[in-house]
DNA sequence: TCAAGATTGATGCAGGTGCATCGAATGGGG
DNA sequence: CCCCATTCGATGCACCTGCATCAATCTTGA
């Protein structure tokens, strides 16, 4: 039965998808003009820099970045090739291994966040009072129902803290 | 100068990202689940059956759609490939052309508007009540800056509506 | 009127993504 | 103990995208 959304639903719709297209083109492209590579090597060199001892198995970044089995492994063989993580087999179960973060891996990912946090402010934060903002996440969040928990680092670590 | 988001903003934008591509997965996956092509081709057929004698000059449904220019040009391509427009050209540019879309283009965006409006009702309008969908458009249009203008057929026209 | 510049649309190339599938290794049931 | 289903990760293929650039045409202004 397909019952027909609202136009105020359908309103919500079409601007979820503008908005977030605009926005994300605008701070992908800070990035890129401040010499950095995409969005998705942050978020992954960030996940790997907050597991306890810098290394994670693909199965766990998968899951932690939301993007399909193939797309993580070519993402590794990137993040590899350019020398900011490395793999190491895992002893445990030879199926696996393990993705380990770089030094230089580390401090891109620090560098990067100046960049990216920048563009989060000129983009969102200075659009929208921290109330609003609020309630913006609330409103996505009961679209997101499984949009899985937000999850800042010990919250006196200024530095570095999304993971899109 | 770089001043740092609010973890109130950071949060909403990474909300934003995940929402939006959660959502918009789900539909996409609904609609090739019903057969039918990517929302990209739905959004053109859309706009060309809009048109005064459904037919565009590509450098419209460029803007209308807000994609490069090459992208318009390889989707007209597609369309064209399957029947569903035909390229003409344009007298008075001899640069240009026009697109108009095929009766088979109708048909298409008609049965697709079945399918997507399902979708939409079932990831965003069963999760929002009609104000609430109006306050996230309001708080997403404060993101949006130009995020255009919402242009919905005459009104009373109960089938065909969004744009993405 | 004509040359310089702008606009329209196409395309070669490099890279990214989805899909299906593969081989290796594991683990659980008979 | 062994076989089979499952999990892990890689990869060939088709397609899509972004970028740069092209040729053709139009417009402008000296």
């Amino acid at each position: 039965m397909k019952r027909k959304p609202s136009t105020e639903a359908t309103s919500a719709w079409i601007r979820l998808m503008r908005v977030q297209s605009r926005v994300l083109d605008c701070v992908e492209q800070d990035l890129k003009k401040a010499g950095f590579p995409p969005l998705a090597w942050y978020d992954a060199l960030l996940e790997l820099s907050r597991a306890p001892s810098g290394e994670l198995r693909p199965v766990e970044l998968e899951r932690q970045m939301l993007i399909p089995q193939y797309s993580t492994s070519r993402l590794i063989d990137r993040l590899v090739d350019e020398g900011l993580a490395s793999r190491r087999e895992c002893k445990i179960d030879k199926r696996g291994q393990f993705v380990e973060i770089t030094e230089a891996g580390r401090e891109l990912q620090k560098r990067m966040w100046g960049a990216y946090s920048a563009a989060i402010e000129k983009y969102v934060g200075s659009k929208l009072s921290d109330a609003d903002a609020v309630k913006l996440s609330g409103l996505l969040d009961r679209l997101g129902c499984s949009c899985g928990e937000m999850k800042l680092p010990p919250a006196g670590a200024n530095e570095t803290t999304p993971s899109r």
